[in-house]
DNA sequence: ACTGACACGTGATTC
DNA sequence: TGAATCACGTGTCAG
């Protein structure tokens, strides 16, 4: 899918979600034309260009993840970005909700049914398997997921 | 602990480095200059301090949200606007995948003991529950518009 | 010294 | 219209 590759494309498509403010970034070439070593006014140009392409990597960098956590949140109501962020709350919290709800209900199971041969032996505070996991599977920032989401590519 | 040391008034530097921008909005003086008031340049810093502090409210807002998401997800590794983002999705992700665990297991169980009711048929989508409950739950939501969103259902 | 992260003000744009 | 949102460049500050 990899949405959001910038640079005067993907008109059509940011147009849901951004401004259409991407042009300028077609023309930062101009900005960074060129830096004489030997002059010290093309050293501070060059200094402040680099200072602008990195803040404009790393707002690229934020708006991606933002992306990406749209992406696994479903229902998204606005695409504002507050919104997304505030959705995702509110997801994380019913998917909390939703994990303890069955893991209530599968003690119950458990205890009227059959015997229990399972591994739950500190299932007391529900969100703690899921936290081992996670913990787990943030060694290793590229690659990982293995779980039906794979386009994402929330690394680095 | 926020500082406020700013008010710098060097006020054509910045009016220099606007020259990617200026090419298109070289025009756009006219079309803000149709304020009919007595003093043009009173209405126009008015209104350029509102959008200040509504900006300003639009940051602190999104500064807001973004502790909330950082709250509600355990293990945070880094204090970053972008790791924040990054760990939330991930924990999200291992959420979903504890779920689906739980419930394959609740499945399992239930076919060992009694008679399954529940709605197990479709439970290779595992997180459709969740989605229900959470659908629920925002109540105010008009009509869910569903076009834009099922492109990034195939993510989910 | 230098990189990375952040808040700020500002022009532009959409509804 | 006007309010809300966004990307951008810039200054600043910590490690």
């Amino acid at each position: 899918m990899e949405c959001f590759d910038d640079e005067y494309t993907n008109y059509w498509e940011t147009n849901m979600f951004l401004q259409t403010q991407e042009l300028d970034s077609y023309f930062d070439e101009a900005i960074s034309a060129y830096y004489d070593s030997s002059s010290p006014d093309g050293m501070q140009s060059s200094m402040a260009s680099k200072n602008i392409v990195s803040e404009r990597n790393r707002r690229k960098k934020l708006n991606e993840r933002l992306y990406a956590l749209r992406s696994v949140v479903p229902n998204i109501t606005k695409m504002d970005k507050a919104s997304i962020i505030k959705d995702a709350i509110g997801y994380i919290q019913s998917l909390n909700d939703e994990v303890g709800r069955i893991q209530s209900q599968i003690s119950e199971l458990e205890s009227n049914g059959g015997m229990s041969s399972s591994n739950n032996a500190n299932f007391g505070h529900f969100d703690q398997e899921a936290t081992t996991t996670y913990c787990s599977k943030l060694k290793r920032s590229t690659s990982f997921i293995s779980s039906p989401i794979e386009v994402l590519e929330v690394s680095q």
